[in-house]
RNA sequence: UCCGCGAUAGCUCAACGGUAGAGCAGCCGGCUGUUAACCGGCGGGUUCCUAGUUCGAAUCUAGGUCGCGGAGCCA
């Protein structure tokens, strides 16, 4: 008997590369490191079994290996490309349905959350447990099954298991169950989602969310950006956007109190705390340090916003960039956005199939639409010259010096360019304090990119280095440039160019998967008067 | 927060002041290398809540709750 330690492997699919440490009794413990094909190595372990293993035994005695059956654990990915045919497989998955054969055997469709795909396993009525377990496996129940992988004679896919055993792990009582073998509306499925993610649709929002995760940071690494984690936690109460969600040990039902109002003194950071909106003012001090960086992590808003495209936690990527200025931003921008949808077009292509036949039929279209062309840079000022010589009617009026409302917004990314356009140079009473005024005075050098179907999905600017200037624009919005300090201290000393933007990481998922609804694109969606699981 | 729409079986919906139904799924049976399988049968309801109008309310009225869409705020 043989103790696993740890196991290491590649890729699935690849050679494999086990690492493992087998004690026989306390610190007699073996390494076995090499490559190995899928087939030569008869083990069906995790850390921390105990079990007989004849190969490794074979191996520290220097003998041959026995011939039994060979099982590799592997997932439904992986059996489903033709490749796999003719190797003997262990799967561990969750039923998506049974169909029965008066011939005496079922099919199961089994998914692992691997693929989109399910792979089809054949259970003869020759299994022990057939007629008791098997003809009774209900959608949602967990199971363990081995096989052999085999082409499959039918259409539909190309390999199916014919399993030599089945394991039930979990039932699933298909009376209670709430999935069922149909199609659920999303709105149904907000109200279960615990179990969601075993939709077709939700495992590929998920698969796809991951997708996307890891280009950017490949992206970014790749172009020499470090990775900053700025704190969620803020004790400064005047990062100017949004509403905030405060952060506070004090008892709400017998407060502290000074003079009758209540004392943050005695609160757990001395001072009335928040959770952040924006890590941009910390990742502008790392940028102002390490030239490059980016920061992605939660972000909150407070906000009781109730629409398809708001959350209060949400998930936001802002790279931050010393010596940039906004045309280098922008380009910045464009191929940023350009690589996260070439990757899961590439990478995720069958879930991005998916979405292009049950969600939403023009994803590939409008995708590689924003591939192949180049984002527009439109000034606000010709934005604002085209919208007014549209000929449209507007609800809100348009004039320089207010704000683009959605519906120019749509107007002019969806009809007028019918393109992505990044629009820049906007009013200084628009905008924030901290992004650089044009030497026009009535500009600063904002930009925002707007998409088809999405709207605004980045924003961003290059930011106030001038330090007389940028206290000005403080006093202008009303803010104290003292409370500021140690971000001013940033133009007080080595004062250097930069600029950065936000993505919304579940707006770009909206975008890339053409799904409808922002509580659709993230796990556990928060919005006013809903945090449920 | 404002405007609009909605809430009926596990799910999706119908019933438009007069006995609450269908499809799907579930259960049972039949049939089949099946694949959103198909065919037959069966069970399944506090019509969101509270109050009101009425001989009688799923239906009309008022208030509330929740959900969805549009707008604002923004990513």
């Amino acid at each position: 008997m043989i103790k696993v330690d740890t196991i290491g492997s590649s890729q699935q699919g690849s050679p494999t590369r086990l690492v493992m440490h087998a004690g026989r009794e306390g610190r007699d413990s073996l390494q076995l490191c090499g490559h190995l094909a899928y087939g030569q190595w008869p083990l069906v372990v995790t850390p921390g079994a105990v079990q007989s293993c004849p190969a490794l035994a074979a191996r520290q005695t220097g003998q041959t290996q026995p011939e039994e059956p060979i099982m590799d654990k592997v997932s439904v990915s992986d059996v489903r490309r033709a490749e796999a045919v003719g190797r003997q497989v262990r799967l561990q998955g969750w039923v998506r349905t049974r169909r029965d054969s008066k011939g005496g055997f079922s099919f199961i469709e089994l998914n692992d959350g691997s693929c989109q795909g399910n792979v089809q396993i054949v259970a003869p009525g020759e299994l022990p447990n057939y007629e008791a377990v098997v003809k009774h496996l209900h959608t949602g129940a967990s199971v363990v099954v081995d096989g052999e992988v085999k082409a499959s004679p039918a259409k539909g896919q190309a390999t199916e298991v014919h399993a030599t055993n089945v394991e039930l792990l979990g039932d699933s009582p298909a009376e209670a169950y709430p999935l069922q073998k149909k199609g659920h509306t999303f709105e149904f499925l907000r109200t279960i989602a615990h179990l969601r993610p075993r939709t077709n649709t939700f495992g590929a929002v998920a698969r796809v969310r991951h997708r996307v995760s890891k280009s950017i940071h490949d992206f970014f690494h790749e172009q020499g950006f470090f990775y900053v984690h700025t704190p969620i936690i803020t004790a400064s109460d005047c990062e100017g956007a949004g509403a905030l969600f405060r952060v506070s040990t004090l008892d709400p039902e017998a407060p502290p109190k000074v003079d009758g109002k209540v004392d943050f003194a005695h609160d757990f950071f001395h001072k009335p705390a928040y959770l952040t909106v924006s890590g941009q003012l910390q990742g502008e001090a790392f940028a102002c340090a390490l030239g490059k960086i980016y920061t992605f992590g939660p972000t909150f808003r407070a906000e009781n916003s109730n629409t398809p495209r708001h959350l209060a936690e949400f998930w936001m990527i802002e790279p931050e960039m010393a010596f940039f200025d906004l045309t280098d931003n922008m380009a910045l921008a464009e191929s940023f956005l350009k690589r996260i949808i070439s990757d899961a077009l590439r990478d995720c292509a069958e879930d991005m199939k998916f979405f292009a036949e049950r969600v939403d039929k023009e994803v590939f279209t409008r995708l590689e639409n924003v591939l192949s062309n180049p984002f527009l840079r439109v000034s606000y000022t010709e934005a604002v010259d085209i919208l007014l010589k549209s000929g449209k009617t507007w609800e809100y009026p348009v004039a320089w010096g207010n704000d683009l409302q959605s519906e120019h917004e749509r107007f002019l990314t969806e009809q007028h360019f019918k393109s992505p356009v990044i629009l820049y140079d906007y009013p200084r009473t628009l905008k924030p304090f901290y992004m650089r005024v044009n030497d026009d005075g009535k500009t600063v050098r904002a930009m925002d990119v707007l998409v088809p179907g999405v709207g605004e999905i980045i924003g961003g600017s290059q930011r106030e280095e001038r330090l007389d200037i940028l206290e000005g624009r403080m006093r202008e919005q009303g803010l104290h440039p003292e409370a500021y300090n140690w971000y001013l201290d940033l133009r007080r000393y080595g004062t250097v160019p930069h600029a950065g933007f936000g993505l919304g990481l579940e707006r770009t998922i909206l975008f890339l998967t053409g799904m409808a609804n922002i509580r659709d694109v993230i796990p556990f969606p928060r919005t006013p008067g809903s945090a449920e699981f």
